[in-house]
DNA sequence: GCAAAAGTGTTAAGCTTACACCCATGC
DNA sequence: GCATGGGTGTAAGCTTAACACTTTTGC
């Protein structure tokens, strides 16, 4: 009846972001820990820590994200539970959650960190192109989170998730060309976001180039994306 | 460092197959377990166990599968981990795997068990729209199962893993139908299926009644749905 | 022949895509 | 004015959906 008592479960998070360049477009990026201690000691790891009596997955994750970095994420859902038996030379389940920061957010937070000087320890912000080497199967990890967030762009509002509460149409589109990697024609984009009836006019608009662009927030009555069945403390995220 | 050493990891697994009634629409049906100790003796719950140190969670998935039912799946695949604190009286993190069973086999494999008389123990077989009073959380379970089957249903091939090796359009058609609870039109069906080339035509055909129709096999060079990047060890089902 | 299922044809509607063009602002 | 991004118009092409129609069998 205890035969899986010397298995122990972890929880870990893929944290994006979209971080705007002053240059070229926005690259997504995410924040890793670098290990103290055996295995994998000085590598660079997803954040996250074991799975306590006391809390769920969900719960866990929220939390080491909100050690991590201070904030609250705009979407949370479980990605996978990674359970290969030689993943790690203990044997060790990870229910591993990827989550949505606005860049905003994190920007500002880092901002902050760097005045107060009292910043997370360890923990660096890395765009996903240019990744240091990895603890664990944690590559493969952050590879399947990418994909599903490709995938979840099509049939869903995700990309909303990582847009301060106001944001022209052509911001929301850069943020859909950086997950996609391929560019939108504006005219069309424009139409079916408007179509869809997800996004909430406003009567303001961002200026100082050219012409005036209007200013859209989305509908926060609805989730971002459909979590189909599963109970509310699943999907939870504020 | 041993935090979770109390919290214990099972795999279970929601095993679907096309039930064919003689006279209506084939029905989505599962395998139950009685439960033979607390806690919820004599409830049914889904086919499962610990995970074992030595065996990764869809290996642990593919060998209960094969104790509850002597059968091989054609489709397997993660459906969630739940880990809620109070889904069970002990704390319990659940791996939950989904799979598709040909109808064909599942027929068989009964009438192969009721002819030599040694049925496993305590399996039952259940309508998925007429479950008796289910363990633990076992019944969200299903139905978070039955949305992702049906979702996955409307983007990938996966319809075909209830079918037998070769099969009439219209026998693919009343599984979709069955999944998807709703009427296709036939020709209409018959167009896609063809024109996205994962059918293989055959030189047989099924007679018996009426126009005799064209038998296909599904191609099993290519998988059922695209499972991303995940490890193979994550994925195969053969 | 007739009923019924297999299979083909046709057309309207809608959605996607490409791109021409006008609008409003900073310089 | 003019360059530039914001925003609208429009038409071709493709996909979806509805349904009429032909073919082939069992009875």
């Amino acid at each position: 009846m205890t035969r899986s008592a010397d298995i122990r479960v972890a929880v870990s998070t893929v944290i994006l972001t979209l971080r705007r360049g002053d240059d070229g477009p926005p690259v997504l990026a995410l924040p890793l820990v670098r290990r103290t201690r055996e295995p994998f000691a000085e590598r660079w790891a997803l954040p996250g820590g074991w799975l306590t009596p006391e809390e769920s997955p969900v719960d866990a994750a929220a939390r080491t994200l909100a050690e991590t970095t201070g904030l609250a994420p705009t979407y949370l859902e479980q990605l996978y539970a990674f359970g290969a038996v030689d993943r790690s030379p203990t044997r060790v389940v990870s229910i591993v959650y990827w989550a949505l920061l606005r860049q905003d957010d994190v920007e500002a937070q880092i901002t902050a960190h760097r005045a107060s000087g009292r910043a997370p320890e360890n923990v660096e912000w890395f765009d996903v192109d240019d990744l240091p080497a990895l603890a664990f199967d944690h590559h493969e990890i952050i590879e399947y989170a990418l994909w599903r967030l490709r995938n979840k762009v099509g049939y869903s509002r995700v990309a909303q998730g990582f847009l301060p509460a106001e944001f022209t149409l052509a911001e929301l589109r850069e943020a859909y060309e950086s997950i996609l990697g391929r560019a939108l024609d504006p005219a069309n984009f424009r139409r079916q976001v408007e179509s869809a009836g997800n996004l909430i006019r406003t009567d303001r608009f961002r200026t100082g180039s050219h012409r005036p662009a209007r200013l859209y927030r989305d509908d926060t009555d609805l989730e971002l994306a459909d979590r189909g069945p599963l109970r509310p403390e699943e999907t939870r995220t504020r």
